[in-house]
DNA sequence: AATGAATGAGACTTCATTCAT
DNA sequence: CATGAATGAAGTCTCATTCAT
């Protein structure tokens, strides 16, 4: 390993962190102002620096938004993934799907955010497709997972499964808009009571 | 009633009535796009008008969303009101507003998107600060019908609060998001089986 | 004489006279706020009606303009005529001169601030050159009694004409902008003590 | 001094300099054509660029003339002051107000034509206060040097102090509208000429 | 890498004007 | 005569983007 080469791996990775650092900046001011409301001199003076230097980082205010989503759903996948491959069953997995998710939103708040606002909005915009791709794999394994539930006798067979499902994301996606990583109640013990919530119901017994 | 009395009668209705009917296309239309990303042009093609031709008829965009956001407020406090008003024990006032809520939706769907979306931009502004309020007004409500339900021993007492008044909020308003007046569910179904949902659980017993 | 010849004839005058009132409203809204500043709206608003209501009486707003600003001008320059045709000396018609002048302010004030105001701007369009030409006469007019006051020994030699032009007709004109005719001075009272200070200077001796 | 404290003053200077030379570009405009009836298209002409580009520079249209404006009032007011500072009799005083008013138009005659022709309009804006009491200081300047030459037995006593003001007052400033730098006269050739026929008359003695 | 200045499309808004009633 | 609603051109301003330095 030369001198030389190790010198070009730091810098790639020194560029590598500096973007990471950058992305993370302006998901945080997305997240908080809104996406289109947010001019890229304001994500650039929370950079430390002047609006025509991001354009030296990234080729548009777009490509920001799509690399902060899309590194987000690839994460959130491959968690989601990890889960669906490791044979539970259908309660067990319902858990995980949702300890999962709250971990996802602990690692990343303002993405998914940003997700919650915007995805609507971008989804007409033909690159960026993979949010709808996203969005139905995701309605897919949700309801095999309830369906299976159902069948399984673990789930109530008296509710309408669509209600149920959208039920269950909007009540997982939503806690990103209150969340905060400092506050008194970790990602974990979120998602504990929500499941004992949405599973047990809010009646004393 | 003179003619002329009857005269001035109808315009001022008439007026009214052009005003509400251009005051519920915008709201759809910035429900569908959002707010900010809704130009004034877009709002008045779907009024079937040129874009100079709203200022007629309002002072500005803002003014828009300020009026369609207040007059589902008020509406909704209304209804709140009244249930709040009736002497209802713990848990059906907890499940009144439930109704209440999603039959508020049912009247003001395009309004309450708007509000979901958009209240945490708009409330910046001075001019909206009664969207804080009712924001706090809410929260007041809720805390003070579930701490009642805890005390009474209606509602669980392991559960923190505070996450259980927005798992409420999201589980309700949410909802404006997908809901369709003319779905298979109507709004007095899909609140009883939220209910159901909230209050027993999901699963099977 | 039929009663209907006297009923066209009563209808007329009305109209001219309902005309004259409207445009003595929009002089004195033009003058007061700017003639571009102020909307016809306004104008119809001081003259008890909508703003399309006056496109019944004027072709338009620049209409309205012209018709203030060339009665005005009209009667000045037969005040200015009836001075000049009477054969006075230099000193006299100078002094005769400045007394009309003050009496045309008095008639016409809200026009000759208009006129003071705006005339440089109207004067580029071409519908506007009597402004350019009135104003030319006027210069010649002026120039002809002081320097035949001059030749005569009447007034001083040693002075800049062009500038003791300027001197005069400023001194005159802008008058306007604080001329009330309901102030302590008559318009007659204000020409006295102005021709004895540009005629004797404000020295004490 | 550093090389990079260098660079910093001189880019500092550079970005003053051209912001008071698009100062001086709009002043000419703003003058030639009116405040109002001037846009921001036309100013950007001038200045060789596009009308956005203007935006970089400065805040708003508005905010260009208040910079425009009191610039100038700021470098009068120093004039003036450094007058009445010289401890100088009512006569000598009133000259060398009058000498510095036309210095005043000679350095800043877009400036003067400007708040000549629209700072009626402009005093409505709260935020042009400081015009009004410009205006309110000068006249008690004038009315106090007017007045102390009075009683010193310097100017007559038999014209009514307000008229005399005012005469004063509209003289040394309409000069602006066509006072031209490159013209046969100096500022101070023309100051000797107006004060020596406010103060001496233009009768030939 | 970053700056500073400029671009240009497009947004909101104003307003003189028109016209059916 | 007057109203009320609409038109459409034009104005101010914003902002993503470019590029020479």
């Amino acid at each position: 390993m030369s001198p030389r080469r190790r010198d070009s791996e730091s810098t790639a990775a020194a560029r590598a962190e500096r973007r990471a650092a950058l992305l993370a900046t302006a998901a945080e001011v997305f997240a908080s102002r809104g996406y289109s409301a947010t001019t890229v001199r304001e994500v650039a003076e929370a950079a430390g620096m002047l609006g025509g230097s991001l354009y030296y980082h990234f080729d548009s205010k777009e490509s920001m938004v799509d690399e902060i989503l899309s590194t987000f759903l690839t994460d959130m996948w491959a968690a989601y993934d990890r889960v669906l491959d490791s044979g539970l069953g259908a309660r067990e997995t319902f858990q995980a799907l949702i300890v999962e998710s709250f971990r996802t939103i602990d690692r990343h708040r303002p993405a998914v955010v940003i997700y919650q606002n915007e995805s609507k909005l971008l989804a007409k915009n033909p690159h960026f497709s993979y949010l709808v791709e996203s969005q139905e794999r995701f309605r897919e394994m949700w309801m095999s997972v309830l369906d299976r539930g159902v069948l399984d006798g673990v789930f109530r067979a008296d509710l309408d499964t669509g209600l149920l499902y959208r039920f269950i994301r909007d009540t997982v996606w939503v806690a990103a808009s209150w969340y905060r990583g400092d506050g008194p109640l970790s990602a974990d013990e979120i998602a504990r009571q929500y499941i004992s919530m949405v599973l047990e119901g809010i009646l004393s017994t």
